[in-house]
DNA sequence: TTACTTTCTTGATCTAAATCATTCTTAAGT
DNA sequence: ACTTAAGAATGATTTAGATCAAGAAAGTAA
């Protein structure tokens, strides 16, 4: 099912990866980042359009996300999934379900990307020599839900331009995190990945994306966009009217 | 501003908490849980109405509500709250911002209610000697995500006939999973609460109240509800169209 | 190049839920 | 008891966003 496809691993060390500032070691000294050298166990590519895990998978690893993007989506009993979060480079993946050993969503990739494996064992065992490891582990953890508490927020009480400006605003600062531009980037998701994500139909954000170019918040070409007023993206967002 | 007032302590062990099968213990062996004598700090009650604690206060405990009943609420830097979240006796308040060490939400007491105090240093030290409680706090901080992936798959996702089913049920498991009849309950949240929590209005949600008991579904009394039929009601949540 | 597929845009129409408005309940205070 | 207030139910009207429908770009394969 799952064609994972394992990297030469080379510098798999989080003491000399490009995105520890990003990832799990943030905050940690350097000396103890040091110590993290057996922390990831693997690396896989996982090519465009393909699953990492599905829901109901039994989960035993957390995935950092090295390159490329991934999205994860929910599901219910009966009806299709909500796509529940986009993630990007330095963010880890399969937090959910963590204490139960069983996956609450599905991952896919959205373009060709690769992951750092970090088996759950290991991360206990090498707690006894890292300490603040454990509390990296809770810090991610209530990182995730802080971060399904926003789209929580978007989706109950924003309008739809509202979730649209917020939705990029949020892209954008993470954009920056890694070093890129905040205001110049091109999004990986379809018109229809975003609107499931906001809980609106692609027509509506089609039209937003229209409306906001128009107005002169933004640049659009395609999934590449350009933000031209953050000001008063924020402002839409703040408005409650 | 928080008047906790500090109960008459007496049997604030974990061992011998009636709500030991629904709390943080849940699934440790009895060995185990004797040796949490000493993780809950203390025991506070909040008055109908008081906060246990707000938006950005520092956060260094984690709370269990022993009785009584509390919500959450999310707010972002400029608009209203949003409600994340109901809770009932057993479950655990303040999981949110544990990584940040500042509480990403507001909770407010909806009833006359009392928590165990589990401050996050407790945790640590007690770990040392009890080694599945770190897999404990794992556990519920990843039922917290589950919880809000629920919520979000309400919002983006259900109509609103379908989110009101889905809360009704959601409750009536967790009044099961505590002991009460899970087909007969009052609910501690007005109409209003309701609405916010599941992006409806409250006029949406009495009419819902309405249909729901015309149609043989539900009968209600004012908060007091009973479930007349849980098949329909799931029918209802599953159906997509 | 052409043909074909997928994604996006834009318009016209419809509808679920919001909003506005009023009455009815229940509870709480005097 | 009466008075006031808060919450809930229900009706009338409006509207934001969905749905239906048709073209336009852009990407891919032959």
């Amino acid at each position: 099912m799952q064609k994972h496809v394992p990297v030469t691993v080379q510098a798999t060390h989080c003491g000399t990866c490009t995105l520890g500032h990003v990832c799990l070691p943030v905050g940690m000294p350097a000396h103890e980042v040091e110590k993290l050298d057996n922390l990831v166990n693997d690396r896989i590519r996982i090519p465009k359009g393909e699953p990492l895990y599905h829901h109901g998978d039994s989960l035993d690893a957390l995935y950092a996300l090295r390159a490329g993007s991934i999205k994860t989506i929910v599901q219910d009993a009966y009806g299709q999934g909500q796509i529940s979060g986009f993630f990007l480079p330095g963010e880890i993946i399969g937090l959910d379900g963590m204490g139960l050993g069983v996956h609450g969503s599905s991952a896919i990739a959205m373009e060709d990307s690769e992951v750092c494996v970090v088996k759950l064992e290991t991360i206990d065992a090498i707690s006894h020599q890292v300490p603040s490891l454990q509390s990296q582990v809770r810090r991610v953890l209530s990182q995730e839900i802080a971060r399904s508490h926003q789209v929580l927020l978007a989706l109950g009480s924003m309008r739809s331009e509202q979730r649209l400006a917020a939705f990029l605003l949020n892209i954008s600062q993470r954009m920056a995190a890694l070093g890129y531009s905040p205001t110049e980037f091109v999004m990986r998701m379809s018109r229809e990945e975003i609107g499931n994500h906001l809980g609106l139909t692609l027509e509506t954000v089609s039209r937003l994306f229209s409306r906001f170019a128009k107005d002169g918040f933004i640049r659009v070409q395609q999934r590449s966009v350009q933000l031209l007023d953050i000001h008063a993206l924020e402002q839409l967002v703040g408005k409650n009217c």
